[in-house]
RNA sequence: GCCUCGGUAGCUCAGUCGGUAGAGCAGAGGACUGAAAAUCCUCGUGUCGGUGGUUCGAUUCCGCCCCGAGGCA
């Protein structure tokens, strides 16, 4: 869709996706095939190594410098990609982390990678009762974070999240293209086997060659990369027809969460079949 | 044709010493302020294969029938 709109204008697309913006991983995150990234200017895409981080907050401040340069050259920017968290902060504004908390985080995170969340959502429910109320109690990765903005700013985060937000630097028309929740979970099932049929696995065993997993890159967080990693290993024995079902598992439960993000929000003009099942 | 074992939620199965039933998976709904393709929360009524019988009451016991798997001829 957006390759027809850049046909017919002069469009240049950037990539809300957080994980094409990763190197060598190509077809389990469908990046866009090398005509199309030649045929039409696109941003965000194939730029970082897999071992580095990324974020919403990155992504934002990234977008926001692309968008002013391609208005510059006088065309028009078109964000394309199912990120719903980067797509929000850039349209609604986000919390912006103030710098003692970007150079404390590894750490933080690192000295309560043990701690029981029971405790850590004691914690947190001293430190910041409301914001322990709008999450839920067995959520490490929200509570820690949480916690640690406590800590570093000597805020509730709820008040910080107040007091660093950022208003976005432009306005946009956000449409979301849905479909039908049968056809989207078929398309889904196709898409997956395909994946497979172009070489997946391959690829994957292309990362491990060049020295990258689960442990040392980011972009295995992408849904189906440490699955094929598992696979890989000698000791391994489950069936590949069995990781492709639950790859597609895990594919279905990511679109129906973004579903549920997009029906929710009042940022979005939908095409339709947005309405629960 | 005979014998044995099965037929319970979309799937795999548990269970009811007779008082209309429950797990896992799949699925559904929700949350989300720099890991977000992440992370987390909530949700289980189905002619218990069909049909007769026994019983106050049958998915549970008995008869017959249908379907599936295995065995014997």
């Amino acid at each position: 869709m957006a390759m027809n709109l850049a046909h017919q204008a002069d469009i240049e697309i950037i990539s809300a996706d957080a994980f094409q913006i990763y190197k060598y991983m190509n077809i389990g995150t469908a990046t866009p095939h090398h005509n199309e990234l030649e045929a039409i200017p696109h941003h965000l895409i194939n730029t970082l190594d897999p071992t580095e981080p990324y974020s919403a907050g990155k992504f934002v401040s990234q977008c926001e410098n692309l968008i002013s340069e391609i208005q510059k050259r006088g065309n028009t920017p078109l964000i394309v990609g199912g990120t719903a968290m980067y797509i929000n902060s850039l349209v609604s504004g986000m919390f912006q982390e103030p710098e003692k908390v970007t150079q404390t985080k590894a750490d933080f995170y690192q000295q309560h990678k043990h701690t029981p969340v029971d405790k850590l959502y004691s914690q947190l429910k001293i430190a910041d009762s409301t914001y322990a109320e709008k999450i839920t109690h067995g959520d490490r990765q929200k509570i820690i974070r949480a916690l640690h903005i406590c800590q570093t700013t000597g805020e509730t985060f709820t008040h910080a999240q107040k007091i660093f937000h950022t208003q976005p630097r432009f306005t946009y028309n956000v449409v979301v293209v849905s479909n039908q929740r049968e056809v989207l979970y078929q398309n889904i099932n196709n898409r997956v086997a395909l994946m497979f049929e172009n070489g997946w696995v391959d690829e994957v065993q292309n990362l491990i060659n060049m020295g990258y997993e689960p442990s040392n890159a980011k972009g295995f967080q992408a849904i189906g990369y440490t699955e094929i990693f598992n696979y890989l290993q000698p000791e391994n024995t489950t069936k590949l027809q069995d990781i492709i079902h639950s790859i597609a598992t895990k594919t279905r439960r990511f679109a129906k969460r973004q579903l549920t993000w997009f029906r929710n929000s009042n940022l979005y003009h939908t095409t339709n079949s947005l309405t629960p099942k």
